[in-house]
DNA sequence: CTGAAAGCGCTTACAG
DNA sequence: CTGAAAGCGCTTACAG
């Protein structure tokens, strides 16, 4: 029982886990020395990376994250603020973007913000605590208070949805105006007047597309206030199919019945052609039904719908790519990156 | 320039932030006391606590996340695993677990297994380097080593969707067998004999529907493995229109036709009433369809889908609750939940 | 019920 | 290219 060894501390808190010096020790090097060769920060003798790299990887060394948040002031979590998951666009959004982040190290922090700025603004706030690596946000509109606590947090941030060309703005999207404005210029083409612009939730992205609809309708001599219908109540199915309803009651007599209905999101449309169904309306015949997003199953509808495919995997995967540049500190080649959009005619228009 | 108070220390690496020696300052108490005071750990003077929650208050003070993980071994983070974001499903159970982790203040942070064992197991292992407070994990069946971790990690855990006896285990689900049993009771009471179980992804929960639908079948003295169509694609709409294009070419000489198809989730039955509307097969009349989970647009499709609602929204939010009781130390009333489900009978069958 | 000391496991800021 | 010291902002473990 010759004790050689110092007893151990009274104050022990020892957690078990392999740490920085563990691995400092076993490659004979100061810890400093370590945490530079494995985070790849400034020039360290190869040599001693090799030596290093060897006996983390022996040692089966994982960084502890919440030590490395507090010693740099910055965690290894992206945070992400989106509308919804209950429209099938975020989360294909999100889903590119986690799959992106992850192997780069980086945690995705959900924030739900239920198209509300006041929401935003609160999430953010919490988010922030936690000082994220990055920011990823749905689009450009907010509140000023969000968007300068974006700006004094340092946070570099990329914008959703929609392109900016303002200075210092990040953004991966495409144009909602113009893709509204190339269906409503397909209708026109089909030979459709009296094209009905129908939208629920009237986010910010869906009053793009409707000044897309009405510049259109506008440079045809076709525009008339009455073919808007706006509703601020949540996308659905079952809303697609009420308004779908009312548009093909409503039958003023002074004007020519409305041919075509251009909704602002596939699933308003998938119920409209439900509902048309059930009515005994033939669509495309009497009323053509066009969409937007060409979400899940609009290609299964009877008649399949028309829409706009939107490149949402590839915006997701975009802007995690830019944004994981801006953490390494780097300036992306262009600030603003615009992905574009399909036509999908189908059946139904 | 008479400066009496001493030079800035050299080595600052001050962040500005408002900490807890500032909130001490200011409530003239010890640091520690601010923490149990705000933590509400530990019996603290009531006056004490009052000044400190002033102080704090005045200033502003938020505690930091990464300190506090690190001090303690233990985040703010809530990890859950689900197998996928394309079922609502999921998307429903998540919204009402986060809606109730975040005002106990909570992050959340999110797996996406895509049903694959091998994949959970990693997540499981970056998320536990995070050190969460609490783990929910999708069903109980997962790989030995996934097991193994969740048990050596100490960290409390509750199982969604299935409930479990076993001891040490926490579900908050239904039984899936049972309300697999139910529908099929009620297909074969409105006179169905030829009844098809149709099925996609043949995740666990899927096959426990599979059970409960044989077992009546073979009570009924009326199965054939002949009726089962199990198929380990991914499911969908588009899926669900091939099933069911399938199941109705498919005509042996020596047996009556199929006459209703039990598919395993709604999006696959959603496909089949679509396809049956192409193909000119009246439903119910010909065949009747049922479909599971009573997602978004069943009760919008022609005819209406007659399907099985599953209480998601309220297993999320019972998981969350029970998560954050045994976070709290606390042992639950039951650590078994059964939330039920509902038969909701529809047109379609 | 309250507090002084130590420690959690990293990185920053200097210095050489 | 490398390292000794200090510090990030909390909580734990003791002691009283």
């Amino acid at each position: 029982m010759s004790a050689s060894s110092p007893a151990p501390p009274l104050r022990s808190r020892a957690t078990g886990r392999v740490t920085l010096a563990d691995v400092a020790r076993l490659a004979e090097v100061s810890p400093i020395t370590v945490s530079r060769a494995l985070r790849g920060e400034r020039a360290v003798d190869p040599a001693l990376i090799e030596r290093v790299k060897d006996a983390a990887a022996k040692l089966g060394y994982v960084p502890d994250p919440a030590a490395r948040a507090l010693a740099s002031q910055r965690s290894s979590h992206v945070a992400v603020l989106i509308p919804a998951l209950s429209n099938a666009l975020f989360v294909d959004l999100l889903e590119a973007a986690q799959r992106t982040l992850r192997p780069a190290g980086y945690q995705t922090l959900i924030g739900i913000t239920h198209y509300d700025p006041i929401e935003e603004e609160q999430l953010l706030r919490e988010q922030l605590q936690h000082r994220p690596a990055g920011l990823l946000v749905t689009g450009l509109d907010r509140s000023e208070a969000t968007r300068a606590l974006i700006t004094a947090s340092g946070v570099p941030c990329v914008h959703l949805m929609e392109t900016s060309d303002a200075p210092g703005v990040y953004s991966v999207g495409l144009s909602q105006e113009e893709a509204g404005a190339a269906m409503t210029r397909h209708l026109l083409a089909r030979g459709r007047r009296r094209i009905a612009f129908a939208a629920a939730q009237l986010d910010p992205r869906t009053l793009q597309r409707l000044a897309g609809w009405r510049r259109e309708m506008v440079n045809a001599g076709l525009h008339d206030p009455a073919l808007e219908w706006l509703n601020p109540a949540p996308s659905s199915l079952a809303e697609g199919a009420r308004m779908f309803e009312q548009i093909a009651a409503h039958r003023p007599a002074d004007k020519p019945p409305v041919d075509a209905i251009f909704f602002c999101n596939d699933d308003l449309a998938q119920g409209a052609l439900l509902a048309a169904l059930r009515l005994g309306v033939a669509v495309p015949a009497q009323i053509a039904i066009a969409g937007f997003n060409d979400l899940t199953g609009s290609d299964q509808m009877v008649p399949p719908l028309t829409s706009v495919r939107t490149p949402r995997s590839e915006m997701g995967r975009a802007a995690a790519q830019m944004l994981l540049g801006l953490m390494r500190g780097e300036t992306p080649p262009a600030p603003s990156l615009d992905l574009g959009f399909d036509l999908v005619v189908r059946g139904s228009s």
